[in-house]
DNA sequence: GAGTGTGAAAACATTCACAGCT
DNA sequence: AGCTGTGAATGTTTTCACACTC
C-alpha cells in the first residue's frame, strides 16, 4: 500500500525471482493469484502478498493480479527499465559464459565491453565484443556512462580491478571471483562465490530433512 | 555453546565467509578476536562471536579464538571434511569454469567427472576429466558415490537433468541455470541465477546510499 | 466465492551491554 | 586489561487470520 518508502531487503531478493517464475508461466494466462505465483516461487503465499504490496495497490480482491502489470511494476521498482550499462573484467570461461549468457540483455542490462589483460585474449571477439586491455577502462566507462562493474578475473586480481573501476567512476561492482573486496562508501559491492554455495549445500546434505535457505 | 543442535540458517550462510577470511589472514597469525574478523567479514562483532557459539565454547576469554582450531570446527560442521563427490552436467562456459576452479577441491569437493550430451564435447578433456554422455551418469554416480550434481546446461535441459540425477541417487543439486526446478522431497536445490544478482544490485544503484544485503 | 491487503502474532536475527574468565 | 559468551532488548521477516472488495 505504501507507494513510496524503501523496500525491505527480504523483498528486494525476493523481486527477481517472481519475474522469473511470472516469465515462466509464459503468455497463455493473463492473471495469477498470490497461491500460485507462491507455489512457483515456493514460499507462503501471505509472502508474495505483502511483498507486492510494498510496490502499491497491484492486485484485484477476489481476482488476483495482471500478469503483465505485475511484471512492469517489479521492473520499474527494481530499476531494470533503466537500461544500465555494464562491463565484464576478465574473459576466462567464467567471464565468457557471462558475455555470453543472454539473461543479461533482457533484463535490462547492456555489457558494452569486455576487458582482460592478457595479450592473446586481446582484441578477440566474444560474444560480438572486442576485448580490449584495461587501459581502455577509462574511456569506455565514460562513453558508455557504465554503472556496473563485472569481476570475473582470478582472484590475486580482482581487488585491483575494483579500484580500478571505483576509480573510472562505476558505483556497483558484481564479484564473482572468490575474494573479499575491501569495500568503499557510496559503492555497492555484491560478490557471488561459487564454492560458497556448495560449502552451504554440505552443511543440508547428511542430515535428515531439513529445510533450504536461501 | 549448545554444542549439538541446528546452526540457524542465517548463521550457516556466513560460516563459509569466515572460513575464507580465516584463509585471507594467512598463517603469519595464530590468534584472532571477534572483533579482527568481524572486520574482515564486515559484520558486526557480537555477530561473530554469537555464530561461533553455536559450534561450541570454541574461543578463549581476554585473548580470542585460535585460527587453526576455529578452521578445523568450520569445516566439521559444515560437513567439508567427508570428501563429497561431485559431477558438473553442462561444460559450456560456464560449466568450464566450475571445472577449473580450484576453490572445490580446497574445500574438500571433488569433481570426479563432466557430462555433457553435445557429440562435440563429448570425450574432450577438461580440467583433467575427460566429458562423457549423460548415458553413463548412474555408473557414475554409484561408482563414486556421487552426492553433489552440479548443473550448468542451458536452461531448457536443466529440469531433464535435474530429474536424470535424482534418479541417479543424488540428493543435494547446485543449478546455475536460469530455471526453476521443480522440488523433490528430501532433495536439496539451490539456484544460482546469475543475473538474479545483477537485478538485485540495481535496485540499489539509483538511490542515495542504502545498506547492502547479502 | 475467491482472493487481496494488512493488522497483529509469532518466529527469527541482530545488536547491546556486561558478567565472567584468562 | 582484554575478549569471550550470552541474557535481554531491539529490529526484521514470516505467517496467521480476517475484514474487505470484486
Amino acid at each position: 500500500m505504501k507507494e513510496n518508502g524503501k523496500i525491505p531487503p527480504a523483498t528486494v531478493k525476493r523481486l527477481p525471482l517472481y519475474l522469473q517464475c511470472l516469465e515462466q508461466v509464459g503468455s497463455t494466462e493473463v492473471g495469477i493469484s498470490s497461491k500460485t505465483l507462491a507455489e512457483l516461487a515456493k514460499v507462503n503465499d501471505a509472502q508474495v502478498r505483502r511483498d507486492l504490496s510494498y510496490l502499491g495497490t497491484l492486485g484485484t480482491r477476489g481476482v488476483g493480479y495482471d500478469i503483465s502489470t505485475l511484471r512492469n511494476q517489479i521492473q520499474l521498482e527494481l530499476g531494470l527499465v533503466e537500461g544500465w550499462s555494464a562491463v565484464i573484467v576478465g574473459v576466462g570461461n567464467l567471464g565468457s559464459a557471462l558475455a555470453h549468457y543472454g539473461g543479461f540483455k533482457e533484463r535490462g542490462f547492456g555489457v558494452v565491453a569486455l576487458f582482460d589483460d592478457d595479450p592473446k585474449k586481446i582484441n578477440k571477439q566474444i560474444a560480438g565484443l572486442v576485448v580490449k586491455p584495461s587501459s581502455e577502462l577509462k574511456e569506455v566507462c565514460d562513453k558508455y556512462s557504465v554503472a556496473i562493474g563485472i569481476i570475473a578475473t582470478p582472484g590475486e586480481y580482482a581487488q585491483s580491478v575494483a579500484d580500478q573501476l571505483i576509480e573510472c567512476g562505476v558505483r556497483s561492482i558484481l564479484n564473482f571471483a572468490p575474494v573479499l573486496l575491501k569495500n568503499t562508501p557510496d559503492v555497492q559491492i555484491r560478490s557471488v562465490d561459487l564454492s560458497q554455495e556448495l560449502q552451504i549445500l554440505s552443511y543440508y546434505l547428511d542430515r535428515p530433512v531439513l529445510k533450504a535457505v536461501k
